[in-house]
RNA sequence: GCGCCUGUAGCUCAGCUGGAUAGAGCAACGGACUUCUAAUCCGUAGGUCGCAGGUUCGAAUCCUGCCAGGCGUACCA
């Protein structure tokens, strides 16, 4: 909001430059306004002059010259500067920043919050895996990034909801049948050959057993496909129960769990290729229903309906996309594994073929984890079925270790991310680093209480900041400013990684502090002072972490 | 072959809707605990931003072409 300010005085003094006669034209240009790297460059700096230049027929400096002599220095900008090429850099009073304490204290936990979403619906569907086996590491960051994603948008002002589409029909829940089924024949002393193409993980055996001590040796008479279907049916509901839980212990729920059979069982699968015929985008070839995908941008067309007669995955998929819309979304936001890129085009040509805006459609493209343990690679294989799971990762490292590490980076970008360093209780761990800052600042708090200094750890009004001269206490109050931008920026470009990085930068700007400057002194009214700031400090903090889906820790 | 992602300090990565001297953590080296938690801090050292062109007053950032790595390229899901 700073930086609005700034942008206001440039932008007047400009309209007055002209109506003086000292600038030739009106127009202003698209200029920026930022925050230099380098603290000698002022607080705001604008390029405003040099995009200018064109317009104006004038040298930048000499731009740049006009509009400083029309701008007044006094309580918020301390003086205004003309660099480099023609950069007006802005020097903001101790007194212009106070203000960002009162407002954490007014907005507390919606301190940050933006209204950029202008309420737009939005939904975010992430995970998704299919119920044939346990979450594994990779979901575990799609699962983590989504739940964030969907976090910081609603805290940017956009009206989210967040899906778990859950794949329980088509071929994989009665491969998944097949392999309970077969562990069951093994279980009843029956020799039985294990197929190739059936799940292999220790978890189907466990099924078996289950069934097995409910249900004795019956399913060895009964029919095939009726033991087949009844495993499949158990088996999938144990595990979908399974994913429910492993993500409620990782922090995350659903507002919605969506079920592609019911999109069978209402029809709207045939109802989609059925309103796709009708606008001639689908035709037969070779027995079989295609998708004119290749006409909105894909590499070639897909098939819908398969020459036995079978849908394909990408038909329910429309369908869903499809009802999604209906539903009422604007805008629709996919989280994926990195391997599932190549259905991208795809979709998003079926989405546009029903007559949505490609921009409507979104898809965040989790890059994959690379499992390490001590630096040594893990082996993680569906097929061997030994693959580390998202709850042996939780089990070990924790719930917010294990979070906060796959939001180090960006999505863009495979993560290394090694069980042991998680695991460690030390600075090697950013997540103590930050929840550290947290606990600090409590454990200050606490001290305060007991000194009789103040009469609750939490208050709700800044006291004497006046008193905030130092240099590391501007620099910090700069850094709480800076929140919100960080929280438009996150929402903005989908990365929240971007809230990461913002945490470690005001951690460390805090421990810092912290290391030179007492919080209580013999100096009551600055101590005052000091636990209104390292209390703002503490509210970012752990609105930031919230957004993340991190804990705020009183005490470590 | 084609498509997506990546290539920045010894390692892991920020910075990428163009801005002024490219940042952080780890590792290395040297310091700071009688103090509100040393799970911390301060300092030193470390770089042809993969390579080559182009656009621009200005390029790690945008465009083109190479090179390297990962992933994908089904009438599977």
């Amino acid at each position: 909001m700073m930086k609005h300010t700034i942008k206001r005085i440039v932008l007047d003094a400009a309209q007055k430059a002209f109506e003086n006669g000292a600038l030739v034209s009106e127009q202003i240009p698209e200029m920026e306004i930022e925050e230099p790297r380098h603290q000698a460059h002022g607080d705001f700096s604008t390029n405003f002059a040099m995009v200018s230049a064109a317009v104006q027929k004038m040298a930048p400096r000499k731009i740049a010259e006009i509009l400083v002599s029309l701008i007044e220095t006094g309580s918020l900008i301390e003086k205004v500067e003309i660099a480099g090429p023609g950069f007006i850099n802005f020097f903001l009073s101790n007194k212009a920043w106070y203000p960002v304490i009162d407002q954490i204290f007014e907005q507390d936990k919606r301190y940050g919050a933006s209204d950029i979403g202008k309420n737009e619906k939005v939904q975010v569907e992430f995970v998704s895996a299919n119920p044939t086996g346990p979450l594994h590491v990779g979901h575990g960051r799609g699962a983590a990034v989504g739940d964030s994603v969907g976090n910081i948008l609603c805290f940017a002002g956009f009206d989210v909801q967040k899906e778990y589409y859950i794949n329980d029909s088509g071929r994989q829940i009665r491969t998944l049948g097949t392999s309970v089924w077969v562990r069951l024949l093994q279980k009843s002393g029956k020799e039985v050959e294990f197929p190739e193409d059936c799940y292999k993980g220790d978890y189907i055996i466990d099924l078996a057993s289950e069934i097995h001590e409910k249900e004795g040796d019956k399913f060895i008479q009964k029919d095939e496909d009726e033991a087949i279907a009844y495993c499949a049916k158990f088996a999938a509901k144990k595990i979908l129960k399974g994913i429910k839980e492993d993500l409620s212990d990782f922090g995350i729920t659903f507002d919605q769990w969506f079920s592609e059979q019911s999109l069978y069982d209402a029809g709207r699968v045939q109802k989609a290729i059925d309103d796709f015929k009708t606008k001639d985008l689908i035709y037969k070839e070779d027995g079989a229903l295609w998708f004119r995908a290749q006409d909105f941008g894909d590499e070639k067309n897909r098939v819908v309906v398969r020459n036995n007669g079978l849908t394909t995955y990408f038909a329910s998929d429309i369908a869903y996309h499809m009802e999604k819309y209906e539903r009422g979304f604007d805008r629709v936001i996919d989280v994926w594994g990195a391997d599932h890129h190549g259905y991208i085009k795809r979709i998003d040509a079926s989405v546009v073929a029903s007559g949505r805006k490609s921009e409507q459609f979104e898809v965040i493209l989790v890059q994959l984890v690379n499992l390490l343990r001590g630096g040594k690679p893990f082996q993680m294989s569906k097929r061997a079925g030994d693959f580390v799971t998202l709850k042996n990762i939780v089990d070990e490292v924790g719930k917010d270790a294990a979070r906060f590490m796959f939001l180090s980076r960006s999505y863009d970008s495979g993560l290394d991310f090694d069980l042991e360093l998680a695991k460690q209780k030390n600075s090697d761990n950013p997540v103590y680093y930050v929840q550290y800052v947290h606990a600090r600042i409590t454990g200050i708090l606490l001290k305060a209480k007991q000194e009789n200094i103040i009469q609750d750890i939490d208050f709700n009004k800044g006291k004497n900041i006046h008193l905030l001269n130092a240099v590391e206490e501007i620099n910090l109050i700069k850094i709480l400013n800076a929140f919100k931008e960080n929280v438009e920026k996150s929402a903005q470009t989908l990365h929240p990684h971007v809230i990461f990085t913002y945490l470690m930068s005001l951690a460390s700007a805090f421990h810092s502090y912290y290391n030179k400057h007492k919080v209580i002194t013999d100096d009551q009214e600055q101590t005052l002072a000091r636990l209104s700031l390292v209390l703002g400090v503490k509210k970012v903090i752990r609105n930031a972490l919230t957004l993340l889906g991190v804990t705020a820790p009183e005490r470590m």
